[in-house]
DNA sequence: TTTTAAATGCAACCTTGTTGCGTTTTATTT
DNA sequence: AAATAAAACGCAACAAGGTTGCATTTAAAA
């Protein structure tokens, strides 16, 4: 099996993604991050952090890749469908975990599922609020 | 107000979504069209098809554009919400709308909720049939 | 038929993401 | 502590996806 080793730009970019209230992109990692380490690097960094299961992708309505830390529930910690919800919001364009909102559905017949994306958008409570001023 | 034309192109673009079973991209369009017009035009054609309401946008879970078109329910014709759920095939790729399927949901606090959308992914009928033999 | 604004083609450009390769670094083994 | 092997890195080059400006063409209203 393939090891997977701690470096100095790995845990950097891990921590800021833990540290982040919303979801954040390549680009948005890249300029918080100036000197730390090469534009790929940011993008090997962030494909072994998805494939360790520590981060998770989310694609935006418009197509933008974005990425928050997992938060997986120690008991059902071997559950097979990853049920993400999130907001993203159409003006200042942050993404959010709804951990709260539990969507329901039914399974459509003959297609195997193993992943559920569910995203809200509109506006986030902060624009909510500065708009109607 | 902007008035919208009807064009040679545009209009072999909309027959070409509205005649396919699943979700297309540019990029296949583009290839479905060869020589009708320049790769400029269709992006400039699906922006306005969009706007008019008459195709919709999805972004697949790896954060592909594709383009659907839109089944509007004519009793429910000021719906303020676009309910859209999706199925996306992590093998073959393919896009399909979910019309029977209905998520129910609990509207987050605070924040103003305009679009939702809902993609399922995992392996569409074909695939798992092609993959159990 | 004339007119005018929308739509198009083309060239140039930017952003985002990928690949190959030689060098550096981590962490295991001696 | 030194040697070692593979993972991680930087850099350059490339490819795909998407945008913009501008001169030309075309749809449709006057």
């Amino acid at each position: 099996m393939k090891t997977t080793r701690n470096t100095t730009a790995k845990s950097a970019i891990l921590e800021l993604i833990k540290n982040s209230e919303v979801a954040l992109s390549h680009a948005e990692i890249q300029k918080m991050n100036q000197e730390l380490c090469d534009r790929v690097t940011i993008y090997r960094i962030l494909d072994r952090l998805v494939n360790e299961d520590v981060i998770h992708k989310i694609a935006t309505p418009d197509g933008t890749i974005k990425y928050a830390a997992c938060n997986h529930n120690p008991h059902e910690h071997h559950q097979h469908i990853h049920n993400h919800v999130h907001f993203s919001c159409e003006k200042c364009h942050s993404v959010t975990c709804l951990d709260a909102v539990k969507p329901s559905y039914t399974i459509p017949e003959n297609y195997l599922v193993k992943e559920v994306n569910f995203t809200l958008s509109g506006l986030c409570p902060a624009c909510v609020e500065s708009i109607s001023k």
